[in-house]
DNA sequence: ACTTTAAACAGGAATCATTCTTAATTATGA
DNA sequence: TCATAATTAAGAATGATTCCTGTTTAAAGT
């Protein structure tokens, strides 16, 4: 249950790709590729920015993360590969996962309706996180 | 009916702003800044891009305009300000409306499964648009 | 209409996330 | 072990967007 990571793809496993995949399965929230370069530098002082880059791009176009379009600047890479839904605070931009069920019959519902051939939809949620909503009292600053 | 849009905002009216906001209200797709600069330039030969960026900020900030994040490298901004959800097409990158009612109840659903306090959500659909089926079969790129 | 003045403007520089280039290193498989 | 194709570090390049500066303009009073 440990390695099904690189099972069964044709993906050359690198020093840098294996620590990238390892650390981001450790995280519940969702990184973008800044935070994972100063997550994986601690292990692989020497990677550059670039690496982890590329090696993000490369594990989600192999299915093993998940690229996320949130509304900040940054892309985020989620370990979680079965599809799904996220929210994010809008203070701290913190993003996470949510446990809501797929709503699998909307694509089709749309396809119905309009002239597009519906291939996939997302669903952003946008709030805010425990920590901000305590912090909300005090009247700090908006991050995102 | 016709010029409801600057009533009762505290917005000045300017030459670059009052053209912005007609030209993407006589369109249904939702065109990027820079499809916005060519569309207004013809108009105001002189206007800026940095205007344009400015302006399409400064309305959407007074919910004249949705400023929309798709699954491209640009923002997209759309005249009609009522919610809804959109689509874009992955190959030629157009972006226009859903006739889908809105999931209103979703946000409660999360926020009783979160700790998150839940403002809002997003739907964007992705698929191919007429045009682009037809092209699938000759085998052009992809742009998006 | 004329004046004032804060806001908006054009033009171009700056920023920031991301991608690309290159020469050196490394993983894979014969 | 060797060949070689992929990967890497470092930094340059790119592209969307924002910011800066000196000039212009809209709004609100005279």
């Amino acid at each position: 249950m440990k390695n099904l990571l690189y099972t069964g793809k044709k993906i050359k496993k690198t020093r840098a790709r294996t620590v990238i995949l390892e650390e981001i399965n450790k995280i519940k929230s969702h990184p973008t590729a800044y935070e994972m370069f100063k997550i994986v530098k601690q292990r692989l002082p020497r990677v550059s920015l670039g690496t982890v880059y590329r090696n993000l791009d490369i594990l989600s176009e192999h299915g093993l993360v998940l690229k996320l379009k949130m509304n900040d600047a940054q892309m985020h890479y989620d370990g979680r590969t079965d599809e799904h839904y996220h929210i994010q605070c809008v203070k701290c931009g913190k993003t996470e996962d949510i446990p809501l069920e797929m709503l699998n019959n909307i694509d089709t519902a749309v396809q119905d309706k309009t002239a597009y051939r519906v291939l996939y939809h997302t669903i952003s949620f946008y709030g805010l996180c425990t920590e901000c909503t305590e912090e909300d009292v005090t009247g700090k600053g908006n991050k995102v």
